[in-house]
RNA sequence: GUGAGAUUAGCUCAGUUGGUUAGAGCACUGGUUUGUGGUACCGGGGGUCGCGGGUUCGAAUCCCGUAUCUCACCCCA
């Protein structure tokens, strides 16, 4: 038998109707808000991610799908949604245009890393982005955004909020830490001493309690912040305290790549594993310049709809729809085409077998019908049905004509 | 990439120290007087016990390999 390959799943049935609850909860909201649809290809050249994540982490080469195509063209499946869409926007010479401008996406994104809770291969975000906006208001109202989409959706969260620095404050607090973790000799853990030289930013969300505990005095980030960036950070916490949003700082949180700046975001759930960030953001005033475009402040945000999908709680089902059963064999092609005319309006489920009325109704009730029709010898002879409403259990007998 | 646990019917799982023809519940399908509601009763179909080797008279069961799943680490754009 042929398999999915590893860390890729159907979405089918009972995981369908929640992906696209989802996608049609998130889309009406970021409509709401401005937010238009960017599509983009699941292919890129590869030298795109090289720029905008940087080669030296383990992300490019070690879990890239990157390969070479038939034009010897270096290639790989997006890891991730903003660089496409930031390359769209460059490549439109919406940068040079000028103005606002407000995306939103979804669709699917390969990793080749060992799955986990949460953690697939292919796997599908839905994210916003929106560029040449360099007010605090609009990191402040993407996390409003972000907190309406998850609280329509019936998801808890908690909201952990970080000011990342920005070329001025963080280059030198970066420089503080490496000299306060070297400070703490040869108690770190393994990890840590590599981190100093691939990410030392990354040494702040160890995992190893031993090295919590040698962090704790660690310089904070918030307590280095330049005055732009400060200002800025207080305005965030005043606008959110304003429209009632509940957060919580977390001086850890961080991210490992050089242009994200200011404002840094998580919405985090404690009802899954270790992989417990639904959602996360913040301000990349920097990327669009990384990728050749003329500068252009950028706040977005993007969430894994896997990780969510068990978060979700959907709406009661409700009975919709018409189901047409035969009693003999006679009645099936008038059913067939009772269900066409009827399909123009409403959704139908009929049976190809004549049946008695018990093994009918349980169909009905299986498909959850609202409305239970039979055909049998009094109906052909008649040319009227009973329509049935399963829901109020009325009746009500109609000709056949009139359906 | 590292570590741990799992894999038996469509699903959830039993299966004794290795011993006849591998079971249950749910689901599916049909029936229980061919016209009014799901729950009851009776029947039916459905398994290369993940896959490949090995040990043994004999393997779902023991050993080795491998794939996949789950969880954690690494990493997390």
């Amino acid at each position: 038998m042929i398999k999915s390959l590893r860390g890729m799943n159907d979405i089918l049935s009972e995981d369908y109707e929640r992906f696209t609850y989802f996608l049609d909860t998130a889309t009406k909201i970021a409509q709401k808000y401005g937010y238009h649809f960017i599509e983009t290809p699941l292919l890129e050249e590869t030298s795109l991610f090289k720029r905008s994540v940087g080669e030296s982490s383990d992300i490019v080469g070690k879990e890239m799908y990157q390969f070479i195509d038939k034009g010897e063209n270096d290639v790989c499946l997006r890891p991730e949604g903003t660089a496409g869409v930031v390359r769209a926007f460059i490549q439109k010479k919406l940068d040079k245009a000028g103005g606002t401008h407000r995306f939103f996406y979804h669709g699917p994104m390969f990793r080749y890393e060992r799955p986990q809770k949460g953690r697939l291969r292919e796997f599908h975000q839905f994210g916003v982005e929106s560029f040449g906006v360099d007010s605090v208001y609009e990191d402040a109202t993407v996390i409003m955004m972000l907190s309406d989409i998850l609280k329509t959706l019936g998801i808890g969260y908690r909201l952990q909020l970080n000011s990342l620095g920005d070329s001025n404050c963080m280059p030198q607090y970066r420089e503080s830490l490496v000299k306060f973790v070297k400070g703490c000799g040869d108690e770190i853990c393994e990890d840590c001493i590599r981190r100093l030289e691939t990410n030392p930013i990354r040494v702040l969300d160890c995992k190893n309690e031993k090295c919590q505990v040698l962090y704790k005095d660690a310089p904070k980030l918030i307590n280095s912040l330049c005055d732009s960036c400060d200002t800025d950070f207080a305005s965030l916490k005043k606008i959110l305290e304003d429209n009632g949003i509940d957060y919580e700082i977390d001086t850890n949180l961080v991210r490992g790549l050089d242009y994200y700046s200011k404002t840094a975001f998580e919405f985090v759930s404690d009802n899954i594993g270790s992989q417990s960030a639904i959602a996360g953001g913040g301000r990349y005033d920097r990327l669009v310049e990384y990728l050749d475009g003329r500068p252009t402040p950028a706040v977005g945000f993007a969430m894994g709809i896997e990780r969510l999908m068990e978060l979700i709680e959907m709406p009661e089902i409700t009975r919709d729809g018409y189901y047409i059963g035969a009693m003999d064999e006679e009645a099936v092609s008038l059913v067939v085409n009772l269900a066409q005319k009827k399909r123009k309006t409403d959704k139908v489920t009929i049976d190809y077998k004549a049946k008695n009325f018990k093994n009918h109704i349980k169909g009905a009730d299986k498909v959850n019908a609202k409305f239970f029709c039979m055909i049998g010898s009094n109906e052909i002879q008649n040319a009227t049905m009973t329509v049935k409403n399963l829901e109020d259990k009325t009746e009500q007998i109609i000709n056949l004509k009139d359906f």
